[in-house]
DNA sequence: AATGAATGAGCGTTCATTCAT
DNA sequence: GATGAATGAACGCTCATTCAT
């Protein structure tokens, strides 16, 4: 539950942060092209602008690597998420908009999302029970907003299926992509998804209502 | 769209029927455990029972395993949707059946459809390419069924996009069973998932019209 | 105390052997020239005549060349001492002979006894145990043949530090060449080495007596 | 035969000397542990309470420590073989002195016999010949008590082999420590090879004479 | 004089693939 | 048709050394 920690046997931490970010965005790139696996640290070395031995001064094997990419991607993730989730706004409306907002998030990120997809799997297990659990927070995330924008209660594990069906109709945009993004723009597919939300959560009629 | 083809150096085609049945048999098993890149051509072999010589007999790359194995996947859900799924019958309960039998095939086929959700992306473009059709070819049955369960019209689009939703919920239950599978059963999953559906639908208030 | 196995994946064992002794070969005269640590792995199989890829059908790591030419020169000498020494005789010339056969040894294998000498600390813990047990039974042997032509009996102490002494003269001979082998041609080395000993063991007066 | 320089970039030699015994210090106890070519150059540095940029400040090449290293030790053991053996005495008691003196000093400098004994080889050409003549020169300081205290006259010859016999048993207290330090308390070691030179340069019969 | 981030040649090892038997 | 020994390109990683600060 810890921030778990990638060690650097460079001591200016700012400079740590630094090179792994550069680090980051470079193994982003090649991860999506061509996977985790045929891409060599060689190739994340260059990509981050700097020599193998440079690279191996910021981690310790090429699975940190891949750590510090989920780990990046989520965080990012996660606070942009927080930036734009108003949990405390009790509408429909409300509601609408964290999706939304979620959905283009997604989208923006969606190189991320599809390295995070298929790579998870090659962390070493704790780093994926790690990255998991960040998982967990964010889709209880979506759950919040879904609970505080409902007139009417559901039950908690009604709740978490939602949740979990928004989160990866979310996902679904990025590694589905070559069957959504050739009939849907994104804003039809938002606007569908919408759709068929309000109606699931028959909050179509309660908008009159409300509103 | 042609079935494609993986060349062997053997003659004899019930032979190499026989012995790449083998191979698939063994190869997922190793995949599932370990994933296609820490899976080496030897262990391929042995758990085939037999040599690495002859595993090269019948086929040209380690890939070609990948694309068998994944082929034989399809091939065998796609299988299993049709002798399950009557597009003919219009009900509700025919619907609900459908689909209820998907997720029971998917939760039955667990690591193979892990197996094939993390490694497709390692297939060749032509090769990820033909896979990527018979999906296709699956969410279209989905879509068939439900359009043909519905007492009302939907656009294709809103079909489209709710044979996605389904056909993603039902791979859901496998890749995310970390989260989904301590908090429901099968039974409890896909009579949740099917009641949200109903009320997606608005299927609830014809039910009793219909029926 | 087993014989300790080095696994190869060639089944071949005849051929296992082969490449084995040829690996053998090659180091030894590497590890001589240029240390363990300082000849590569890549060296070792040009000097054995085979492919990098191959020496490692043979061997798991670098380490196992070296116990297995520890372990090859240890067989080595050992046979030949057993053949040279015979320990059933009781006399001094019998001593004689077997020590001035066991210097000649070390004479004829001084690059394996100095490779051995140096290297030893390098193989792994368990390796290292059983190099030492072999040498062990070295000293043994030459603890029997003491005991064997001593015309009176000396404490098992004193026995073994005898052996001892003799064991560490013969390999003095090698890793001290510098120093001895520019005053010393072999034969004067055994037979001034002889005189000490068998006035250290006051063996000349008994001499008279027993010849 | 001159004093072997290390070149340094720093000109104040007081400090120069001071940071060498650091050096020296931190480099024997991880030579000791893991041998000079399993220790790297940083870990050098951390044991010699400086940095890395520091360590290079004082030395060119790793191999320069090792050197250092190995001199320091000879300085070291031939400072106190000084001290310790008197090479004017002649008398059996003051043979016997100065070598249980220096068995003592073995015994006191295992862990750095040791190093000197396995790393020797690691030394470049020129530096190990150096060493090596250190080590003629304390066999020489060997050589010359025994000469000064035998009532007789040896060849120079046999006063060398003795003088490299007794130097050697020094060495294989501490080398084959595995060995002896079971069976052999200190003392005990000593005092039986004592005997066992007595014997064999007949100095027991003289004894009784001459004391 | 001291630091430590940067470098890249070079290491040990793996494994997909070939081909003589 | 089956075997498995042989190959070598390519990988992940290390570490002695340099040099700007």
């Amino acid at each position: 539950m810890d921030k778990k920690q990638v060690p650097s046997s460079i001591k200016d931490q700012q400079l740590v942060e630094k090179r792994r970010n550069q680090m980051v965005k470079g193994a982003v790139t090649l991860f999506k092209e061509k996977g985790f696996h045929r891409t060599t640290t060689r190739e994340i070395a260059k990509a981050s602008g700097f020599s193998i031995g440079t690279l191996y001064e910021y981690i310790r094997t090429k699975e940190d690597v891949l750590f510090l990419v989920c780990d990046s991607i989520y965080e990012r993730v996660k606070e942009r998420m927080e930036q734009v989730i108003d949990m405390d706004q009790q509408s429909i409306s409300s509601l609408k908009n964290a999706i939304r907002s979620y959905f283009q998030l997604i989208d923006d990120m969606q190189d991320e999302v599809i390295v995070m997809y298929q790579e998870v799997k090659s962390l070493p297990k704790d780093a994926q029970e790690y990255v998991l659990e960040k998982e967990k927070d964010m889709v209880h995330m979506l759950e919040m907003v879904i609970k505080n924008s409902l007139p009417y209660t559901l039950s908690d594990k009604e709740m978490k299926l939602i949740a979990n069906n928004i989160f990866v109709q979310g996902q679904m945009w990025s590694f589905r992509r070559w069957m959504l993004q050739k009939d849907f723009t994104l804003d039809e597919y938002i606007d569908k998804q919408l759709n068929l939300l309000i109606q699931m959560l028959k909050l179509d009629e309660h908008a009159s209502e409300m509103k």
